[in-house]
This record gives C-alpha cells, structure tokens and sequence, in this order.
DNA sequence: CACAAAGTGGGGAAAAGTGGGGAGTGTGAG
DNA sequence: CTCACACTCCCCACTTTTCCCCACTTTGTG
C-alpha cells in the first residue's frame, strides 16, 4: 500500500528519490511508464502482471492497440542507485513536463510522479472540491449497483 | 466503537496526541486521511479496508482517478511515538487549518480531527438545529427506502 | 493529599535526501 | 586500430528531516 504526497527534487542528471517508505515495497521487476493526465506510474511487479491482460493480436481494436503502444512502449524497468534514487529518462521527463521537482505520490496500488503545476490542479484540493468528488463518486458508485 | 470530544494542542513539530481511549482500540495499519467538510478522519484497519476497493489501473474512470489521488496521495500510516502522538504531515494540517490546536472527537467507526473554528460550526449545534437535522436525515431515509 | 496516568515540549542520534566527482564502458571519427 | 568524447553508473560527502528518548506539567483517582 503506497500513501503520502512527497516533493523531491530532480538533478541535472534525471535522477529522484524515490522514498524510503515506497521504496521498501518495490522488489526487482518494478516498471515505470506513462499514465493519465500527463503524469508518470511506477507499477510493482504484481499490478504490472495486471496491464498485461493488454496484448495485441488480429482481434485487438484500434483504441488498445494505440494504448498497448503507447504504454508499454513508453515502460522502463525502474533501477535504483545506491542512494534510492531511479533515473527518469529525457522522454519521460518530457512527457510529464518536470525539470527541477518532481511530486512523487502513492496511490494505493502504485506510485505516481507529477510535476509542480499538474499535480497542484489535479492532487491538491479544497475541503469544498474534495467533498463534492467524494459525494460524485459515491452517488455513481450507488447508481451503479442498483 | 469510538465516543466524545477531545481538545489536544498540536506542537511546532505537528505532533497531536490521540486520546488514551482512542488508541487502545487503535492497532497498527490505522491510517488518517482527509475527509468531507475539511477534517482529516483516522481509519482503523477494518474500516480502511473498505476503501481500499478504489484503485488505479487502465481502466479506471477519470472521477475515480482524481479521489485515488487526492485520498490516497493524503493518507498516511498512523505511527504512535513513544508518548502516543502521531504526526500530522504538513499538507493534513494545511487542509485541515490545524495549527495550535486539534478538536479529536470518536464517530462511532471512525476518529475525526478538526481545527478551532470549524469544529465550532459543525460539532457544536443548538436544539433546534439538532431537532431539524434529525428530522430530515430520517426524511430522506423514508423516501429512499421505498 | 499522594500517586498514577495522560498530555506537552525539547534535544540529540540516526536515517533520508541532495549534489558532485570520477571510473568504467561504449560509440564514432580520424 | 586508436583516440576522444559522451554517457552511465557508482561512490563519497554534506544537509535536512525524522523519530526516538527523556523530563516536566497537568489531570484524575484512590
């Protein structure tokens, strides 16, 4: 289980800490690629299992196969340095957008990295944003079970 | 089962202490994060699990997308020191507009955390108002019911 | 009134994060 | 074939944060 909001900064170099806490809980076979919303996902070995189910074959629609793409083409096995840090390569710095800082946030199953002004309008909200996303889901999620 | 209301200060590290009540029922896996109306509310383990059913993956819906982050990414494991306090991260406390002083108060399944002022408005109700809010809860449960 | 339990505050050791230097490796040009 | 350059990765040193421990105050109870 991954929790917390986390601000590290970015090197010359590429390279994050990653953090302790999370950090204790990826075994060899952890993968980095590219999520929604312009963001980085780091999968441990077992949620990565599960994205597989994505395959290409002659029955695969169009939107999967550009996603299946997209996704695993985008994926690096992650590698720690001494220090706990992973390297973020030029295009997954591009993609996400972040030069000097990086929020590194656990989201349950996985980790996610946003930049500095992403991350603002996406992760942090008001009490108000939050109660009224938190009543939406709960209203959908009733509605869907009935 | 979780009752009364606490006023504990918060010190210049973050540190509240949880009633001795609260934390004898409290095993280790409790987790605080945010909740509706601007509190942070502490989960024991059996509760958290319940929330547990929200995860990321590719074929997750952009709402739920959104609350995994927010919630998630504000969580945090609840350790105790020595003295019984846990630390209120900086982004709780700013969410919440904790500063010197915390209002801890038990809510049957969950533990509540709430700042001076909003405490005040949500916690503290007159007659009337109890007796009005009674009748519309009950209100609303008859209508949904049938 | 005395003792025990609960809450408060601060200091210091240990751990986590940050930045830079340098050795090893591979590639491409002369 | 050799040399130069770039890139990666590893290691070391410094800074910052965390957390663990001790001591004092307050509250409640026998």
């Amino acid at each position: 289980m991954f929790l917390g909001t986390y601000r590290h900064s970015v090197d010359t170099k590429g390279r994050v800490a990653i953090p302790a806490r999370f950090r204790e809980q990826l075994p060899s076979g952890t993968v980095i690629s590219k999520g929604a919303e312009g963001c980085l996902q780091v999968y441990p070995p077992q949620e990565w299992a599960q994205e597989q189910g994505l395959r290409l074959g002659s029955m695969t629609p169009a939107e999967e196969r550009r996603l299946a793409r997209m996704m695993f083409g985008a994926a690096r096995e992650c590698e720690f340095d001494g220090q706990g840090r992973i390297v973020l390569s030029a295009d997954q710095r591009q993609y996400a957008a972040i030069t000097n800082v990086a929020w590194i946030v656990g989201v349950n199953n996985l980790i996610e990295i946003w930049n500095d002004e992403q991350w603002r309008r996406i992760g942090e909200a008001t009490p108000e944003e939050y109660t009224r996303i938190q009543d939406q889901v709960a209203e959908r999620r009733r509605a869907h079970n009935t």
